[in-house]
DNA sequence: CGATTGGGTTCGGAATTGGAACCCGGGTCG
DNA sequence: CGACCCGGGTTCCAATTCCGAACCCAATCG
């Protein structure tokens, strides 16, 4: 095994509510009981999800309102830079699994047009898809060639 | 919910180890065994959760071997095209879980080089992070607020 | 005062997980 | 020809985790 770092995740995100409690409160959804709305979660599950977030330090929670004090989960920069991995997921499942309308449209905030994802490749400055990722490990491997189907 | 595709998604690779099997079969480890001594999930699971990804069409169950039929498991296209999630849930997980070392080099094939994952607006033809990320729902948010519940 | 709202906790039953053992069709060794 | 491995699972069980429903509490509204 490489590293146990993507199996950290896979227990941070890896289950059913997690991400989707990360996408709501990206998307602006940050109240207790909105998210339990909007996601159907029993509420046991999704307070210790938002404690798990929240001590993961993936979410933060700050309070609003002055007598009642209530409070609001909002992103943590981490929980910012989750954002890719939501870009990816929501995209790839509405490629893939879409009913047709897809589950947001996201924006580039400047100009306010739809953008892509893509990878990046500073020394040939330019954008390319999955077909060209080639792991480093994996390049003295003579294979690679039959990654897909094929 | 605005569309179930997300929940499916979820229910797809929101487990502990779907992810982490797709990640192996794209590394390159395709078979029954070895993902299995590389994971350390239960046999059990682990079948499950091919057997689950197979019919979702993420991976094919692909024979190899003549005698003895035995067979491997390979991405198909709809698997091959999340690995931007997968390149985004590692980069994440080396940001802001890592012990240091990451979890893959991966490198654009054509030049060998480590490149990035990013956002790519095409009319300012500009890359961006996500910072600048915006949901276009965001900003007619409270106009569409009825018609998401609804 | 009683109802309502936000933000939870508790509880018991249902589903998942993980581990170990077992099965099965082919080899392979001796 | 029998004993023993190997890949690829399945079965069984205990332990964990999940989930829905009900309950709790503090504050504010009427």
């Amino acid at each position: 095994m490489d590293s146990p770092t993507i199996a950290i995740v896979a227990r941070l995100v890896g289950d059913r509510w997690s991400m989707l409690v990360v996408r709501d409160v990206f998307r602006g959804v940050r109240r207790f009981d909105e998210l339990q709305a909007d996601l159907g979660v029993g509420r046991a599950v999704l307070a210790d999800r938002l404690r798990r977030l929240t001590a993961a330090g993936v979410l933060t929670k700050a309070p609003y309102g002055e007598r009642p004090v209530r409070y609001e989960y909002r992103l943590s920069q981490m929980g910012v830079e989750l954002s890719p991995v939501l870009v990816a997921l929501m995209r790839w499942g509405d490629r893939w699994l879409g009913d047709g309308e897809p589950t947001a449209v996201l924006v580039h905030a400047p100009c306010g047009t739809e953008f892509e994802q893509v990878f990046w490749c500073e020394v040939c400055e330019t954008t390319f898809g999955p077909a060209a990722i080639r792991s480093a490990g994996q390049a003295a491997r003579a294979a690679q060639a039959s990654r897909t189907t094929g």
